[in-house]
Parts: structure tokens; sequence; C-alpha cells
DNA sequence: GTATACAATCTTGCGTGCAAGGCTGCGTCC
DNA sequence: GGACGCAGCCTTGCACGCAAGATTGTATAC
């Protein structure tokens, strides 16, 4: 597997691709990252792999264990609670700002965003909606044009695809399709004040579906999992 | 310059003694930090220099441009507003939990933060008063407990540093001694909710101190500081 | 069969050196 | 004196190789 050796990766680009598949899930919880295999793979050396996974460490997608490797994080049940917290604290205000701000040009791109989910879900692929539904949420933070929140935000989402992989036990669609459209008719009628509160309900909703009974931690390796 | 030789430096500890000096505005915004230059001075190879001025992008407080080299960041007016909002969304809440949680051995702490706030004062260190102004506020997050906004706010502490050293208008000690005094009285009646609205008053009046009209960027070279 | 010890192999940590790009200084021309 | 071009030097980007640490496999003892 050696990745468009014609195309040109740097750190960032790297990064960004492992984000990607660690939100679709191609990437799970737990998965070791080795800088050779990666440096294989991408047809880079290991310098800019390590460059890669350092960012990744830092908005918390991938732990670096200290001569052991890099590994897909695996959120606690703490962190999944921390996580949603901060996205309740953040993304309803965000959601009013943005529906102040909504242009035509955002909205179809919001529409398109939702169609798009639905033909990744009618087409099984569920980690390409997975993603797709983040994006909802990333875009929303876009358009209410507060870079500093919005880059708070995207960290959280990208945490929250984790915490999904982890502890999601609802069978329905990731997101419920209707919260997102009863969004985007706040946002079409610039009602921040609809948007803030339908956002806060979708947070909540979205906390209820997760598995968050103070049961064991996920199991970290074969021996823990047959502990049992 | 060599810094402590006999200190074992890793990129963890060079980027955290680089954030505690531009902190304390010994490295100014606008600041060029050389690879070879903080290698010499911390005796290692430019290859922990580079992890952690990498750490210390991500967080903002370095922005590294391609071929160039390393800048301590230079925040924007628009980057202050923003920086301020985040604060604005974040820190009340975080106050009012901290207040729930507050134990002796906390408030112990936070007073004695306040007291050496006024020795660093008094003894014209508004470097170091500076530092242990953000630290007040980096102790109410800790208290708080929750990690996941604990570090944004520390993220955000840090920024308002380098927004202070660019934008401050006030000639008054930085945070207002009584707005951490009505802080601590709050804390120690474990008063949540009086502990949100003083911290909200607290950044509001923060923001007050800064001079964010309209005006022109600060001066990036000399330049620019010559044209006037 | 199980437990332990040790050697070999694999992977990470990180120093070093070379190529590429940017900056500065000098010389030339108008 | 000012503008422009070019060479030389400085700094960054990043590949590579070696040392250190972790993991795995094998042999031995009970």
């Amino acid at each position: 597997m050696n990745k468009f050796e014609t195309k040109h990766w740097t750190s960032d680009t790297v990064a960004a691709d492992l984000e990607h598949a660690i939100h679709e899930h191609r990437l799970p919880p737990g998965t070791k990252l080795g800088e050779d295999e990666l440096a294989e793979a991408y047809g880079i050396s290991r310098t800019i792999v390590r460059a890669a996974l350092l960012a990744l460490s830092h908005r918390r997608l991938v732990e670096l264990k200290r001569n052991r490797g890099a590994f897909v994080a695996q959120p606690t049940v703490r962190d999944a609670r921390e996580v949603f917290e901060a996205r309740a604290l953040l993304e309803p205000r965000t959601a009013h700002s943005a529906a102040e701000r909504m242009t035509d040009e955002d909205l179809a791109l919001l529409r398109s965003n939702i169609a798009s989910e639905h033909e990744a879900l009618d087409a099984g692929e569920n980690g390409r909606a997975l993603f797709l539904s983040g994006q909802f949420h990333a875009e929303i933070a876009r358009i209410a044009d507060q870079t500093t929140v919005e880059g708070f935000i995207s960290e959280l989402i990208s945490r929250s695809s984790l915490i999904i992989a982890l502890y999601w036990r609802r069978r329905a669609a990731l997101c419920e399709t209707q919260a997102h459209h009863a969004l985007l008719e706040a946002f079409a009628n610039r009602d921040g004040a609809l948007a803030e509160q339908l956002m806060k309900s979708h947070l909540l909703d979205l906390v209820a579906s997760l598995d968050l009974r103070n049961v064991t931690q996920p199991p970290t390796s074969l021996r823990e999992a047959l502990k049992r």
C-alpha cells in the first residue's frame, strides 16, 4: 500500500488524511500507527510522519506512548462526558451566530451536506455518513465566523467520532435526520434563538444515545477483553 | 546563554519553558525563535526544538512561517475579540463548577496566588504578576475538574497574555485586585451563581481594558513602524 | 505443561548532515 | 544617491542512521 506516490505529502496533509480516516472509523480506536508503516504507505520519511502524529496528538486523536508508539486514541467514559459538555457550552451559541450570518450559499451547502449524508447511508457507507454528519456541525461553526471557537468545535467533533465508535448504542443513523432538518429550517428563517435551542436539544439527544453507564472501560488489550 | 546544561530538556519541557517566557512577556510578540539559537541555548539538538515549536504553534503561541522560521505570535484585533468571546463562553460556567467543588486547599491556593501576584507587583515584576494573574484563572479551571474545557481555557489564557502585550491600555494592575477577591469570596461561600456572574463581569472588564478600536494592526516590521 | 531467562528483532528517540529556500551585502549602472 | 542584480551566507526542511528501549521468540528448568 503506497498511497499516491505522485502526490506531495506534507505533515499537514498526512495529519488531515489520518484524521479523516479516524473520523470515518477506518482507523478504529486503539489502532497502532507505526512510524515506518506510515512512512512507507505515504512514501515519505519518518520525520514527516512524526510531525503529523504530533499534530494529531495535540488534537487528542492520537495517543503517543513513549518508546511504544502512536495509537488512535481511546476516549474514556469521562472523556466522553467532557467532550459533550464542552460542545454544549460552545455549539448552541455558535448555532445562534450562524443563523444570524446565514447566506443562501451557506444554506445550500448545509442542504447538500444532508443530502450527501443520506446517500452515504443508503449506500451503506456508515463511516462516510458519520464524517458528513460531523461536517454539518463543523460547517455551522465555520458560518458563525469565529475561528477560535471553530477550532475548538472542530477538535471536539473529531473526538466525538472516536466516542461514537466506542459508545454508540443506537441502531439508527448517527445524528437524527429530523434534528438537522429542524436546524436547517431555523437557519433558513435566520432564527438565532430557535437554532440555539435546537442545537442544545440535539446535543442532549446525542449524549442520550451513548452508553455511558458506569461500565468498565473499553478493553485495551486482548488480556483485558478475555478477563470476563 | 546555555540554560542549565545539567538539566535534561525534552520537547515538552522546552515548550513549557518558552510558553512561560512568552506569558511573562520576556519573549514579546513577533520575536524570532531560531532553531539553532534555541538548540544552543538549551543544549539540545534541533530535532527537539522543532517538536517544541510545533507544540507551541498548535497552541497558537508561535507562528511557523515556512522557510522563514518561527515567531512569537502576534494576535490581530480580531483574534483578541475572538479569544475573549471564547473565554466568555467557557469561564463563567467553569467558575460556577469550581465554586461547587471548592475545597479548603483549593481556596488556600487561590489566596496564595493573589498574595504572590501582589508581591510581584510590589517588586516591579510585571511579567511575573501577569503570569500569576493568568494562573488564577487556570487554577479555577483546574478546580472545576473538566480537563477538556480546562485545556481550552489554558490555551486562551496564554493567548490572552500576547493580546495584553499588544493591546493593554490600562496603567493599573492587570486583573483588578477587587475582581479576584470578589471571586475568592464567592468561592469561599461555594456560591456558584455568584461566581459565574462575577467571572462574566471580570471578563467584560478585561476586554474593556484592551484598546481594540479599529486601529491599524501592530507594526510587524521596522518598515511598517516607520511609515507614519 | 508452565514459568522464567535470555537473545534477537523490531520500533522509537533523536542527532546530524545535506539540499533548498530566504536574506543580506556588495557591485554595477543610471 | 538610488535601484537593481547577483553571489554568498544563513536558516529551515527533512532524510538517514545509530543508540536505546520494548517486544517477541526460543531454550531451559521444574
